[in-house]
DNA sequence: GTGAAAGCGCTAACAA
DNA sequence: TTGTTAGCGCTTTCAC
C-alpha cells in the first residue's frame, strides 16, 4: 500500500503517481481522476519519513513551551496550530515540563532529530548551550513572548503595556499603587516580569509617585499567588495599603480579587484592580485589563517561520496589540 | 553530515557506527567511545526521518484533542507528554479546534500520514468514517475522558462520581439538590455529561428525590455558562431555590458561586456548591470536589498505547480515580 | 504528459 | 566485533 501499489494498478509509473497524488503541473486531467480514484480504493496512506527523507522537508514545526496547562501557552499552541493547519504541517509539542522536566534531554533527543523544518519557542530563554544547539540545525526559529537575544520576537511591548495600566489608574486619581508580579516559577520568560516591573516603576516615577519596596509583591503568577500576595497587601490600614493593585497577570488579579473578598474591602469603592492578559475568567467576573491576544500572536509567529521554510527573508515582525479594557474592578478612589 | 561522515572519518562501516550511536550491544566500548566523540565533533545530527523509513517506526504518537485551551485537556496532555518523553518520543498534536476547526481534513491529511506509531484521543467521540479511517493505520489507540465504542478508555467512572456527590450532599442533610451540566460545545466526548447527569439523577432517584427539570441547568462546562446557569437557578426565593447545587466541572461550580455572591447568599450557609475536577482555583477559594487527576490519566493512557506500540496485548485500563475533597463550599443545608 | 533511475539517511539481515 | 548489501517509500533530475 504505497505508492508503487497504485502505480502497477494504473499502470502508470512511481513518478506520474507522484506528481497526480500531489496535484503538480504536467499531469493529465483523466490521469490525475484515476490515480486519486484508486489511492482511495487502496486506502493509500502516503508516508511522511519517506517525503521527508526525499525532499528534506518534514512538514512539521516543532512548538516549544515550559508547560502547556497555562492559559497564555495553551492559547499560544491554539494560534500557531490553526496556521500549520492551513499550511498543512503537523505540530510538534516539546513540553519542557516546568522546572522538573530534565530539559538537557528533552532538548537534545528530540527537537535537534530533524523532525521538524522550525521552531517556536513560547516564553522561554535558552542558555548558550542550548541556543548554540538549536542554531546548528539552521532551523527557522522565532519566540513568543518576551525577548530573546539573537531571535525574533513576536510579543506584547511590556513596558507600554504597563504604562497603559498606570495611566489608566493614575487617570482615575490613584496615587497609592501597588505592584503583583514576580517570576514565573514553571518557566516563564524571566524578562516579561522584569519588563512589565519596570514599565510600572517607570510610569510612577514619571508621574513623580514613589512605590515602597513592599508595595512590589510576588504573586508567582499564579491565581492562588495573587491570592496570597493581595492577602499581604491588603492587610493594613486604610490609609496604609495602596487604593489600587497593578497586577502583571490576570490570573494574579482575580487572587488579588478574592484576597479583598476575604477582607471585606469593597471593589472599586476601596480597592481598584487591573491585570493583563484578557483572560476569559477575567471577563467574567468584569475585571479590568490590558487584554492581548496570545492566539493572535502564535498565529503570527507560525506565519513568521512558515515564511521563513519557504525560503523568505526573516521579516521584522510588528509588536502584538495590547488594548486597555475597561471593566468593574477600576474606578476613582474613595475618599 | 549524515552517519556516513561518520563513518569514513571514523573508517568504520556505516552499521557499525548505527550500532554504536544507538547503544546496541556487540559494539566495542572504545569503538562506541570513538564514534560518540566524531558524532559530538561533526554535530551530526540524526534524521529520525531516515531511522522512520528503515524502521517503520517513527518515534512520536500523536494526541487528538477538541481544544487545548483546557484544564482537563492541558493537564493530560502533560501527563502524556512525560511518559513519551521517557520513552523517548515525540507527542505530535491534533488539534480539532473546536466546532470550528474543520476535522475532516484534519484527519485525513495529518493524522493518517503515518507519522505517529499511536494514538491517545482526548475525550473524543469519532463517528463511522473516523473510526474506520483511523483503523486503516492499524495504530495501537486509547481514548482518556468518556467512554468510545470499541476503543480502550481510561477515566473515572462518571456514574460513581455524581453517586458520590450526591451522597456527600444527602449526607449534610440536603434534599433540595440541582444540577450544572450540559453539552460542552468546545467537543467534550458527549457521553460524559450524560453520564454525569445520569448518575445524578439515578442517586436521586435511590434516595427517594425528585428533581425537577428547571433544575437540571445548562452551564456549558464553562465558567461563565456556570455563571449563567447559577443566577437563574437561585434568582428564586429561599423557599424555592435549591440549598445545593452539584456541578459536573469545577470551572461550572466556581461560576455557580460567582452567581451566588452576585445574589448575596451565604456559602455554605444558604448554598452548597460541589463540583469535579479538582482544579487549581478550586482549592484556592476553598471549593468542595471530586477530584480527578488527569495528568495521571495521560501517563496511563501514554504508557498503555507505548506498550502496544512494543507488541504487548492490550491490557484492560482500570478506572482512573477520583476522590472526594471535602472544602468550604458545602456543609449543611440552614433552616 | 510520462517513465527510468538514482538517491534521501538510516537499519537489518547475513556474512566474515 | 565489524562489514556488505539491500532496501524503507518517496521525490527528482533527465530522457522520451
Amino acid at each position: 500500500m504505497g505508492i508503487q501499489e497504485i502505480a502497477t494498478v494504473t499502470g502508470l509509473s512511481k513518478a506520474t503517481v507522484s506528481r497526480a497524488l500531489r496535484g503538480l503541473p504536467s499531469v493529465a486531467e483523466t490521469t490525475v481522476d484515476h490515480v486519486r480514484r484508486v489511492a482511495d480504493e487502496l486506502g493509500y496512506v502516503p508516508s511522511s519519513a519517506a517525503a521527508g527523507l526525499a525532499t528534506g522537508r518534514q512538514r512539521a514545526v516543532g512548538v516549544v513551551v515550559p508547560v502547556i496547562d497555562r492559559w497564555f501557552y495553551a492559547k499560544a499552541i491554539g494560534g500557531v496550530d490553526v496556521e500549520l493547519r492551513r499550511a498543512g504541517y503537523d505540530l510538534v509539542l516539546y513540553n519542557l515540563g516546568g522546572p522538573g522536566g530534565d530539559r538537557d534531554r528533552a532538548f537534545r533527543r528530540s527537537m535537534l532529530r530533524h523532525r521538524v523544518d522550525a521552531l517556536v519557542l513560547l516564553s522561554l530563554v535558552l542558555d548558550e548551550t542550548e541556543r548554540s544547539e538549536l542554531e546548528l540545525t539552521r532551523h527557522p526559529m522565532i519566540v513568543i513572548g518576551g525577548p530573546a537575544p539573537g531571535l525574533r520576537n513576536v510579543g506584547v511591548d511590556d513596558v507600554a503595556v504597563a504604562a497603559t495600566a498606570v495611566g489608566h489608574l493614575l487617570g482615575l486619581g490613584h496615587r497609592r499603587i501597588a505592584y503583583v508580579g514576580g517570576q514565573d516559577e514553571a518557566g516563564m520568560n524571566v524578562a516579561v516580569p522584569f519588563r512589565r516591573r519596570d514599565g510600572f516603576l517607570d510610569a510612577m516615577a514619571a508621574a513623580g509617585l514613589e512605590v515602597p519596596r513592599s508595595w512590589l509583591a510576588d504573586g508567582r503568577f499564579s491565581f492562588a499567588g495573587g491570592a496570597a500576595a493581595g492577602a499581604v497587601l491588603l492587610a493594613e490600614s486604610a490609609s496604609e495599603r495602596p487604593t489600587a493593585v497593578f497586577c502583571a497577570s490576570d490570573e494574579m488579579a482575580l487572587g488579588v480579587l478574592l484576597a479583598a473578598r476575604r477582607l471585606g474591602l469593597r471593589v472599586p469603592g476601596e480597592l481598584s484592580v487591573i491585570g493583563i492578559d484578557g483572560h476569559e475568567y477575567g471577563a467574567a467576573v468584569g475585571l479590568t485589563t490590558i487584554a492581548q491576544d496570545p492566539e493572535a500572536q502564535g498565529r503570527v509567529a507560525a506565519r513568521a517561520v512558515l515564511a521563513e521554510v519557504d525560503g523568505a527573508r526573516p521579516g521584522v515582525v510588528p509588536p502584538a496589540a495590547a488594548t486597555l479594557v475597561v471593566r468593574g474592578t477600576t474606578g476613582v478612589p474613595a475618599g
